[in-house]
DNA sequence: CATTCGTGGAA
DNA sequence: TTTCCAAGAAT
C-alpha cells in the first residue's frame, strides 16, 4: 500500500484537518446544481433523490432539474397529484421517497406556516427525513452545524481512524456520528460536511483508495485502507421467476396497476401463475434486480379467451397508443418495448 | 434489530 | 458474468 506515514489522527489536531480539507475542496469542490443554492426545498430534494442513489443517476438522466421543473416549490409538491408524482420519479426508485418527499412538503405547509424548519428536531419531525438528510439540510442549506454520516463519511472515518468495527452495527453507527461531530467545522459546517463526502467520492472511493495525493492523507493512521470499512450483513440473493401475460384485444393492453407495497401505484404487465402460462409461446425474457432477488421476468403471448387472460384485480385494458404514458417500471417497460415493436413489425 | 424498498453503473 | 453498492429511512 502506498501511502504516507501518519502519526496522528485528525482529533490530535481536528483545527488542521478542517484546514487541510477545506483548502483541498475550495480548489477542488464539483459544481452541483444543489451547491449553488441555499433553499432548503431545493437542497431536500436533492437530498432525497441521491438516498441510495448515485450522483450521474439523478443529474445525468435529468431527474432534479425535471423534478423541480414541474414542482418548483413547497406548494406545488404538497398539491401533486400520485400519477404526475411517480412519472417524475420512474426509473429512480425507492418510489415510497417520492411520496414521503410530498408528506413533507404538506408538513411545512401546515405545520410550519410554509417555512422550513432550520433546527435538527423540526426536520426529522418531517416524513422521510432520518439522521442523515436532517444534517444535510442543516449544514447544505441553512450552513448550520449538524454531523452528517453517509456511506461516504462511514468509509473516511473508518480509514482515517484505521477502525475495522462493522459500519452498519449499532456501536460504530455510535462512533461514526459522535466523531462526525467532533470533527465538525463549526464556522464552517456547509463546506465541511461537503468536503468529507466528496473526499470519499474521488480520493478516498470504495476498494483501493487514491491516497497518495489525498488532501488529509498526513492525518490518516489505517494501514490497509483497501480492507475497509468492514461490513457485516449481506444477504444471499434468490432468484426467482416471473410470469406475466401479453394480452391484447382491439388495438389493447392488459396491463395491471401495482397494489400496497412494491412499486404501488405503478403499471405492470399482468403476473400469472407459471402453470398456466409456460404453455403459451415465450415472446421475450429478461432479467431484472429488485432488493435481494434476481428476477427472471417471462412475457408470453397470451390469447384473449385463455384463463390466464381473465382480469383479475388492478387490471385494465389499455390502449396500444397510450401504454407509454404511465408509470411503468424500467424492466417491465423493456420488456413491452421488446415485444411490441417485434408485434409492429410483423403487422 | 433485521428486513424491505429499485435501479443501474462500475469493479 | 457476478458482485458490489450509491448523499438512507421506515417498519
Amino acid at each position: 500500500m502506498l501511502k504516507p506515514l501518519a502519526r496522528q489522527s485528525p482529533t490530535d489536531d481536528p483545527a488542521a484537518f478542517r484546514s487541510a480539507l477545506r483548502d483541498w475542496f475550495s480548489r477542488n469542490g464539483k459544481d452541483y446544481p444543489w451547491r449553488r443554492t441555499s433553499d432548503p426545498y431545493e437542497v431536500l430534494v436533492s437530498e432525497v433523490m441521491l438516498q441510495q442513489t448515485q450522483i450521474a443517476t439523478v443529474l445525468g438522466r435529468g431527474f432534479y432539474s425535471r423534478f423541480l421543473e414541474r414542482f418548483p416549490d413547497v406548494a406545488t409538491l404538497a398539491a401533486a397529484e400520485d400519477d404526475i408524482l411517480l412519472k417524475t420519479w420512474e426509473g429512480l426508485g425507492y418510489y415510497r421517497r417520492a411520496r414521503m418527499l410530498r408528506e413533507s412538503a404538506k408538513a411545512v405547509l401546515e405545520r410550519h406556516d410554509g417555512v422550513f424548519p432550520a433546527d435538527l428536531v423540526g426536520l426529522l419531525g418531517l416524513p422521510g427525513i432520518g439522521r442523515y438528510t436532517a444534517g444535510a439540510v442543516m449544514s447544505f442549506a441553512f450552513d448550520r452545524p449538524a454531523p452528517i454520516v453517509d456511506g461516504n463519511v462511514a468509509r473516511v472515518l473508518a480509514r482515517l481512524f484505521d477502525r475495522a468495527d462493522p459500519i452498519d452495527a449499532t456501536p460504530m453507527q455510535k462512533w461514526l456520528w459522535e466523531t462526525a461531530d467532533v470533527l465538525l467545522d463549526r464556522e464552517h459546517p456547509r463546506t465541511f460536511n461537503s468536503a468529507l463526502m466528496e473526499l470519499g467520492q474521488t480520493h478516498c472511493r470504495p476498494g483501493v483508495p487514491d491516497c497518495l495525493s489525498c488532501p488529509v492523507a498526513s492525518f490518516c493512521v489505517t494501514k490497509d485502507p483497501a480492507t475497509l470499512p468492514v461490513k457485516a450483513k449481506k444477504q444471499a440473493i434468490e432468484e426467482i421467476d416471473e410470469h406475466t401475460a401479453l394480452v391484447r384485444r382491439d388495438g389493447m393492453i392488459l396491463l395491471s396497476r401495482q397494489g400496497r407495497g412494491r412499486r404501488e401505484g405503478m403499471w405492470r404487465l399482468p403476473v400469472r401463475e407459471k402453470a398456466d402460462l409456460s404453455p403459451l409461446p415465450l415472446l421475450h425474457r429478461r432479467k431484472y434486480g429488485i432488493t435481494r432477488y434476481r428476477v427472471s421476468l417471462h412475457v408470453h403471448d397470451c390469447p384473449a379467451g385463455h384463463p390466464a387472460a381473465a382480469e383479475t384485480e388492478g387490471d385494465e385494458w389499455i390502449s396500444l397508443d397510450r401504454w407509454t404514458e404511465l408509470v411503468i417500471p424500467p424492466a417491465d417497460r423493456a420488456a413491452l418495448e421488446a415485444v411490441l415493436g417485434e408485434i409492429k413489425e410483423i403487422a
